[in-house]
DNA sequence: CCGATGCTATGTCGGTCGTCATACATGTCA
DNA sequence: TGACATGTATGACGACCGACATAGCATCGG
């Protein structure tokens, strides 16, 4: 019973795990379903029974899944942080550290939902937003509990994701940090 | 003889273009060569003809179309500014206008190549590298002749370019120009 | 008029997604 | 205890769509 659910938890989580993964690699369009049921060990059937939305409502999960290790990451950050700077380096730290480990092939989750356009379902066309909203909203609220204005602290917010992504793009296809750096030392200078 | 080669390069370069367009508003891997055909009216067939490559060939040409044109507008937005700041800031300007009017669909051409990883030829996995780094050169150049020096440059159009990009991202995900806003006050921010 | 070359329409093959009939495990009841 | 019923899990199948190759056509030069 308990066990039942948990495997049946486990194997999504798995399927989950995995599409985030080939996504953060791949893309989208680039990800095929069988790409997810090798990496998951899952049989083919097992998709459409965990996730009758397909592989749109597998992607959604994926980026949702994404967020939320975001938003867990810049909690932790902020709580070891003692100024906006600090929360933005890491942030920003986070992710290079990411990108370089696997070698320059993992990047955003989010970022190929967007870029690709997908008009598989609605779903997956307002997921890219939520999940940016989301993790804006969780820097914005950290850099206001350190005295910042709302205005300048979602001004802030902004340009930590977007330079975030940015980042993550041409430092990957330069397959050199350098950009990482070059962008935190303009984020962070200028403010407390 | 030059019509017949007029014509030749005409439906060339209307495909590269279709495929640029093409590739900015839905990605590589989910824009088929039929889509392509479609849009630049050309016939079914003769893809093969102009590209041996096949639709590899097709993005790499795209991309350096797109380099290209990216190459120009920074050398004319040179010429018009008086400083690092103000380039940066119309190369900001440039993607954020043409991302609004497209009403949010048209990003960058070459975001997706790099983001989609596709192993499809090796000339397409060089692209992205080659593209932002032509781009890059061309930006920390003007930035020299404007009197910074060539490590500063470097960086400076690193986050020019990295800041576009990630703002495009955000921007379009959000459907709200704000990322670019907030983008051009920090990167314009305590730089001549 | 004929040969050759640039160019195009059609066919083929491979791969992906979604579905379905079947096998299974678990909990139930005689 | 042992057979049954219920809902879960799976491997195989089919329809579709993609890129690519080849055979045929128009056009031009000799």
């Amino acid at each position: 019973m308990g066990d039942m659910a948990g495997r049946r938890t486990d194997a999504r989580q798995k399927m989950v795990s995995a599409a985030r993964e080939l996504l953060r690699e791949q893309g989208y369009h680039a990800t095929a379903l069988s790409d997810v049921l090798r990496r998951s060990e899952a049989p083919r059937g097992s998709v459409y029974f965990h996730f009758p939305g397909g592989k749109a409502e597998l992607a959604v999960e994926a980026a949702a899944l994404h967020s939320q290790e975001q938003v867990s990451a810049i909690d932790s950050a902020a709580a070891a942080a003692t100024s906006p700077a600090e929360l933005v380096r890491a942030y920003l730290e986070r992710a290079r550290t990411n990108l370089v480990a696997s070698d320059y092939r993992q990047g955003c989750t989010i970022a190929p939902l967007v870029i690709e356009s997908t008009r598989d379902s609605d779903e997956l066309d307002a997921v890219g937003r939520r999940s940016f909203e989301t993790i804006i909203a969780a820097l914005a609220g950290h850099f206001v509990a350190f005295g910042l204005a709302p205005d300048d602290a979602r001004r802030l917010a902004d340009v930590t994701v977007a330079g975030a992504e940015g980042a993550l793009i041409t430092a990957r296809a330069l397959r050199d940090p350098a950009p990482f750096d070059a962008m935190i030392d303009v984020l962070t200078r200028g403010i407390a």
